[in-house]
RNA sequence: GCUCCCAUCGUCUAGUGGCCUAGGACGUCGCCCUCUCACGGCGAAAACCGGGGUUCGAGUCCCCGUGGGAGCGCCA
């Protein structure tokens, strides 16, 4: 039987890390058997379901490039279908009309509470058959009261529920609409999902499905629990601590590939290896070799991930996400060197785009002035004389290439003298307004000749004032 | 309270009874490279939650404890 997985988020909010991977482990699983992968939205709840929610998360899984094969299905748009197995689960007996109402059904969880007992629905109207008078009722599933449900989890191995845990779940509400556990059964059986990965806190949502999967003579699907993920500080993901947008993530100058490796290797590993390309990831990812514990996200190692992606992805893929950047943070970069060229010098001193293109400006604009104190250091009356050294050897240069300059500017540092530094770094401080940046070879180089001829002699005029 | 899940360096993890004097990666620290910042290289510190079993032998299997998490809704 081929595989379809499922990613089924509520639009109550946006995707965040969580959710990502368990749309990445999901896409991966079915990417990685050759079968289908399924987007469907659970939005029955109306209240606070909304159409920018959906949105987001249609935005955030195609930046992460999660294509689905099929979808996004809504369940609100499968109403008539739900009615229709509700209907069928009322004549046959499966599910019955409860007529408590919610002062009574408090009272007996207080009850319960008082008692030590896990507060649940104690069965009260199963055999009732007259209505109530002005109380629209609810529907329930009559779950199994003896035996118990086996979970053989792809991750956990086996789980054990006594049925006797388990109470007779309301599948519809007074107002007709179905409920959760009831809509997951039976999406899960008309789209044919055959593996369900999903979220450990679904753990205790299993048995209950299970038993209304077999009310209804489905075989229940394969069952995969992942483990959630922490914090930094190893406290449940909020908003306060990092729950954010995968969105976030592209405006923090992340790529998306290596958010997604972060990802997989966060509850996942394959041995020792640490980075996979997007085919290594599908090649290689399985179930049991996911983690059971619960792990927390470190942006240390996503800022390394990151950095090594820049390092190593072709330099025009990195390109294009760095022309999002550029236009994002007010950058033209019409008017110097490509992209391409830029990448491959400045990669391996940024972890983000957003520092590369921070860090980059210069070659494209002039700077607003110098830095105080590399400007206090090294523009001085003492670094003058290297400088105009520098502008004569420069200009006469045949070539304006990397390694004509960086010898062009040892020469100088011989005759004068100096140790490289003390003739390098005024340099750098005269063309880039800064202490930081690439080799100065290199730096000039994409500055282009004019430009540094010109700011070397602005630094002049700088001293001199 | 009840039920379920989980437990290796600060963090992500390797480990499926002997290969473990517990390996790798991020981070940290030191050294090297060096025109700055990085990258890179080398090295160091750093963990099997506790207690009982099982076994010739346990990080690995079992039980109990402890700690963490989830669920117990006319939310999903």
């Amino acid at each position: 039987m081929s595989v379809t997985t499922r990613f089924a988020p509520s639009p109550t909010g946006y995707l965040h890390i969580g959710g990502a991977r368990t749309a990445l482990f999901s896409w991966l699983y079915a990417r990685r058997h050759g079968g289908r992968f399924v987007l469907r939205i659970e939005d029955t709840d109306r209240e606070r379901s909304t159409p920018e929610s959906i949105q987001a998360i249609l935005d955030g899984m195609q930046w992460l490039g999660l294509a689905y094969d099929e979808g996004p299905y809504y369940q609100t748009r499968r109403f008539d279908r739900y009615r229709e197995v509700i209907g069928q689960m009322l004549d046959n007996g499966q599910a019955y009309h409860c007529y408590c109402t919610h002062e009574e059904l408090e009272e007996m969880r207080e009850q319960q509470r008082a008692q030590k007992l896990k507060p649940r629905y104690d069965g009260r109207c199963r055999q009732r058959r007259e209505p109530r008078e002005g109380v629209e009722p609810v529907i329930r599933f009559r779950n199994p009261q003896d035996g118990e449900v086996v979970i053989d989890d792809l991750i956990r191995g086996s789980i054990r529920i006594s049925n006797s845990e388990l109470d007779d779940l309301i599948i519809a509400r007074s107002d007709g609409t179905p409920t959760y556990n009831f809509v997951v059964v039976v999406d899960d059986c008309d789209m044919g999902i055959t593996h369900v990965i999903r979220g450990d806190d679904h753990i205790n949502n299993t048995p209950r499905q299970i038993n209304i999967m077999q009310a209804l003579g489905h075989e229940p699907p394969r069952y995969a629990h992942v483990p959630m993920i922490l914090g930094a500080d190893g406290k449940r993901l909020s908003k306060r601590h990092g729950a954010v947008s995968v969105l976030q993530y592209r405006e923090e100058g992340f790529l998306p590939q290596a958010l997604l490796n972060y990802l997989v290797r966060l509850g996942w590993s394959h041995g020792d290896q640490e980075v996979f390309s997007r085919e290594e990831m599908i090649e290689k990812f399985d179930l049991p070799a996911v983690q059971k514990s619960a792990a927390s996200f470190d942006p240390e190692k996503l800022l390394w991930l990151n950095q090594q992606f820049l390092m190593n992805m072709p330099a025009a893929e990195v390109a294009e996400h760095l022309a999002w950047h550029c236009e994002r943070m007010d950058l033209d970069t019409s008017n110097g060197p490509s992209l391409e060229q830029l990448i491959p010098i400045q990669a391996g001193r940024c972890r983000t785009l957003v520092e590369m293109v921070e860090r980059s400006r210069y070659f494209y604009q002039e700077p607003e002035g110098y830095d105080e104190q590399a400007a206090g250091k090294n523009l001085t009356t003492e670094t003058a004389p290297a400088l105009a050294a520098l502008k004569d050897r420069l200009a006469a240069l045949d070539a304006w290439q990397g390694e004509a300059i960086h010898a062009a500017v040892k020469q100088v540092s011989e005759e004068l003298e100096l140790k490289m530094g003390k003739v390098a770094q005024p340099l750098r401080v005269a063309v880039t307004g800064g202490t930081v940046s690439p080799s100065i070879g290199d730096t000039l180089v994409l500055i282009g000749r004019q430009r540094s001829l010109a700011r070397i002699d602005r630094a002049l005029d700088y001293i001199q004032a």
